[in-house]
DNA sequence: TGACAATTTGTTTTT
DNA sequence: CAAATTGTCA
């Protein structure tokens, strides 16, 4: 039945815990993901739980499904039932279920990302009278959203409460959602219709949440009314690994968690099965720093110091890198390339990698941002997809009127200004002279065409149709980077050949998946941020630019109002890297690096002070 | 007035 | 280095 026997006790006791809320304390490769699945598995198997109604909720997609794949080995099918999500896919599909209630028209939500987001709110600020200029807008964009993460609206009295208030009525009128609305717009409807709370709470009688130490307060505020009738909230975290601050996570709900839910029974997990004994001791000397930290204990094999190398500059840096890994896999030490995997605090520093690993013929694969659905391309392709779906979709028209462009912007503005399905813009084209109004009636024409075929084919069908009849493939192959640009919605059409074509949701999930890792990754060396990393585990593991302004980055130096908790962020950030090998840590600072046309001189990170290592300087390249 | 090119700027992390 | 802003041409 259920194997137990392979776990240690405090693992144990974490899976088998009765009823009612359950802390467990979990650091770094101590198997909480392990425990999360034989938990879960105990509530079936054990506790004869219908699978159906017990949600699991992670923070990224990939987490999730990493999550589902284990309750799938554990459990079969069994597993497959079980509901695995992150928490705004959560919110996407309550907000779907309740929309009429919630005051969205019909048709298909919107999902807009942080750009599309930023442009609708400057657009209601701009009609509010406030001033947008540069400085503003992110200050704007950046107080409002906290507001809304910690779920308290702005109140009455304050200034930004008719902003706040026309933004979301502005959403509303589009049929769209952005990522703070997911987990707003549920909370809301708890407070306004009772009965859908109900049903969302019957729906589930377990309730876990993985990455606690992570959640904001909104995220907080939906467990808790999720789970208010039976009290069945296991949640798991480490407080030494919140990265997601400046996202709204708080971890003093997982520091105070016993004092909202009394009965909660807690439990650590301290107990390091992942790395080697001197990559733990390392972690340890890193994590004495931190506050809340507790030391990891292992029984593990004593292992190689980790090593630091320290490079004259960037390019000596990343040649080290795949010269290292070209040595590892000579001497056998790594048989498959997904094995190693290079992390880094910034996105841009993946591009030199890739570079060097190129050179080397060294197959990687770099994972989370920068891919597909953030492409502004892959965004147009969608539009005309949601439009082919649905022509009454204003959102998607807005986006794409002008795109290719015809003469049109005029009308692009009035879209987006008062949202018009195409068929009725002909008027309103009228003042712009015939040959607008020819333009408006050949785009409503294909609109119908894409309409017609939605029903027939598969997406990815569909986009070719959207492709060539709106001229947009030819337009973009003219374009700079056109070659490129179109090898991106060549990788977004083979995403679709593999969606399952009557599933209607897929556009929107589409916005929340955080990779499209069709690619094998198991004989790629991985790329990666420090905070895609989290989770993750390798044999090998680089840390480039351990360096005084990466890590920790400048940002958290700047602003000394709350310059100690961003720096400890940044700690928590570097105990996060430092603990994702088993068995070989890298860690690589550069004395230079290149900025635009100037270059920068670099001091080693402070964090490293103090920490067991074995150091070279690279001298050999130039 | 609108499309497009060149310049310039300001840079974390992501659901 | 990409996006916003300004400048230029039709």
């Amino acid at each position: 039945m259920l194997d137990l026997s392979r776990l240690s006790l405090e693992q144990r006791q974490a899976v088998l815990a009765g009823d009612g809320p359950l802390l467990i304390v979990a650091g770094p490769g101590s198997g909480k993901t392990t425990v999360l699945a034989a938990r879960i598995a105990y509530l079936v198997v054990g506790r004869h739980i219908p699978p159906t109604s017990i949600l699991a909720i992670a923070f990224a997609t990939k987490a999730a499904r990493e999550l589902r794949a284990r309750l799938v080995g554990v459990l079969g099918d069994a597993g497959r039932a079980v509901e695995v999500t992150t928490f705004h896919a959560l919110g996407l599909r309550i907000i779907r279920q309740w929309r009429e209630e919630l005051g969205f028209g019909p048709g298909p939500l919107a999902v807009y990302d942080d750009r599309e987001a930023r442009a609708l709110l400057v657009e209601t600020a701009t009609a509010l009278g406030l001033d947008t200029t540069r400085e503003t807008v992110p200050q704007l964009v950046a107080t409002l959203t906290r507001h809304r993460l910690r779920g308290e609206p702005p109140k009455d009295a304050d200034p930004l409460h008719p902003l706040a208030e026309a933004y979301e009525t502005a959403l509303r009128r589009r049929c769209a959602v952005d990522f703070p609305a997911m987990l707003t717009l549920p909370l809301r409807l708890f407070e306004t219709h009772p009965e859908a709370l109900r049903v969302c709470q019957d729906a589930y009688r377990h309730v876990l949440c993985d990455e606690f130490q992570d959640v904001c307060a909104a995220q907080y505020a939906l467990l808790r009314r999720l789970t208010e009738a039976h009290g069945n909230l296991t949640v798991v975290g480490d407080p030494c690994q919140t990265v997601y601050g400046w996202r709204g996570a708080d971890v003093r709900f997982l520091l105070h968690f016993q004092r909202d839910f009394p009965r909660a029974r807690l439990i650590h997990l301290h107990q390091n099965f992942r790395a080697t004994r001197r990559l733990v001791e390392l972690a340890n000397a890193l994590g004495a720093e931190l506050a809340y930290g507790r030391p990891l204990r292992s029984d593990n094999p004593l292992g190689d110091r980790a090593r630091l190398y320290l490079a004259r500059d960037e390019a000596t840096e990343v040649a080290f890198v795949a010269q290292e890994i070209e040595r590892l896999r000579a001497v056998g030490e790594v048989e498959r390339l997904g094995e190693v995997a290079v992390l880094y605090r910034t996105n841009p520093q993946a591009h030199r990698l890739g570079v060097a690993l190129r050179q080397h013929g060294i197959p990687y694969w770099v994972r989370g941002r920068g891919d597909l659905f953030a492409r502004r391309e892959v965004q147009d392709a969608l539009a005309y997809l949601r439009l082919a779906y649905d022509p009454a979709d204003t959102a998607a028209l807005a986006r794409i009127i002008n795109i290719p462009p015809h003469r049109l912007s005029r009308l692009a503005e009035l879209v987006s200004r008062q949202p018009t399905p195409a068929h009725d813009l002909p008027p309103l084209a009228q003042p712009l002279g015939p040959r607008a109004v020819a333009d408006v009636e050949a785009l409503a024409s294909v609109i119908d065409e894409l309409h017609a075929q939605s029903a027939r084919g598969g997406p990815y069908l569909l986009l070719d149709a959207a492709l060539d009849r709106s001229g947009y493939r030819d337009w973009l192959a003219d374009q700079m980077d056109g070659a490129q640009r179109l090898e991106h919605l060549a990788e977004l059409r083979r995403l679709l050949v593999t969606v399952d074509t009557n599933q209607a949701d897929w556009l929107a999930e589409g916005h929340l998946s955080d990779d499209v890792d069709t690619a094998d990754e198991a004989d790629q060396v991985v790329l990666t941020t420090i905070h895609a990393a989290k989770g993750g585990e390798w044999r090998v593991v680089f840390v480039v630019g351990v360096e005084e302004g990466l890590l920790p980055h400048t940002h958290a130096l700047a602003h000394d109002a709350d310059m100690d908790a961003a720096l400890e962020e940044e700690l928590r950030l570097a105990y996060v890297a430092v603990t994702r090998p088993r068995e070989r840590l890298y860690l690589t600072c550069s004395r230079w690096r290149q900025r635009g046309d100037q270059r920068y001189r670099c001091q080693p990170s402070r964090f490293l002070h103090g920490l067991p290592l074995d150091s070279s300087e690279g001298n050999s390249s130039r």
